[in-house]
DNA sequence: AGCTATTTTGCATAAATATGAAAGACTGGA
DNA sequence: TCCAGTCTTTCATATTTATGCAAAATAGCT
């Protein structure tokens, strides 16, 4: 299926957030062997609901729908209450500790969150490791986490 | 202010779920003696960070920032779960009983989820009642109610 | 009020996005 | 294999959105 590999790697693209205009997504997309032509992806965008959203720095960038991502706050919320154990920071890494066999699906959610400041994510079977783009990034994860683990 | 009152009125004009384009806007805020260009409207949704959302159904339409309706989800949540006393739907009402002095700031936060099937909502000191734009749309928002008290 | 700086708007148009229609690919038969 | 139906893509272009710039409005002074 060429369609819906395409559309995985768009998710992809989605996180790292200098994704301003459609023809982005073409210009990456070129880089990784795959061509397309604009047309597509503002079908494709279509498709998976993707919206543009005007950043408060005055420019735009593509992003998940909200409802999608509301949903996956909401499990990774649960997620994070029922299965969290600890957690550390070291330089741009955050490394949480989890009730054994939730480690892939907390990790997985992170991802499927698409945070701008995460590089990537990697989970085992109780553990999670999140790779931030920066030190700040990391500071605000935390604090992220913080506040899932304590609001309700 | 008319910038500010201009941009009131578009958020009141988000929940009728028809703004396709931002001539739209113009077509509906002209209706309203307020005379603007489509210039002038984009550089409103820039301000506001209103997203054009690829709807279910085929086609586009404005819509709140994602951050926003989280963070006000978040709190009509908390108020809810609060300041819930009871409710009861008849026809296309529903009428939520809250703790007395809650129910501006209920109703008030219902209005501004822009909830696309809403028509209109109205809180006096203990009572909230949400008119729904039809009899399925009322049920969907006693789910959500539901949903809303229950989770966490 | 009168003047200056700042903000906001419209106009014109550039830039970006969406889409009809034709062509190409893919699918599951017969 | 060959075909009909379905799906997907591109091309060309219509439609929609964003923006530079000049004019107008607004705000803050004195």
């Amino acid at each position: 299926m060429k369609k819906q590999e395409r559309q995985r790697y768009i998710k992809r693209l989605l996180s790292s957030n200098e994704i301003e205009r459609q023809e982005d997504f073409v210009r990456l997309l070129r880089a990784e062997e795959i061509d397309v032509t604009q047309a597509t992806i503002s079908r494709d965008i279509k498709d998976m609901q993707l919206v543009k959203v005007p950043s408060a720095t005055g420019g735009y960038h593509y992003s998940m729908p909200v409802q999608k991502q509301m949903d996956t706050e909401k499990k990774l919320k649960r997620t994070l209450k029922d299965a969290y154990v600890s957690y550390a920071t070291q330089d741009k890494f955050v490394l949480i500790k989890v009730l054994p066999g939730n480690g892939p699906a907390l990790a997985s959610l992170i991802e499927t969150m698409h945070y701008d400041n995460v590089f990537g994510t990697l989970g085992d079977d109780s553990t999670v490791l999140i790779i931030c783009k920066s030190l700040d990034a990391t500071l605000e994860l935390q604090q992220m986490i913080q506040r899932l683990l304590s609001d309700n």
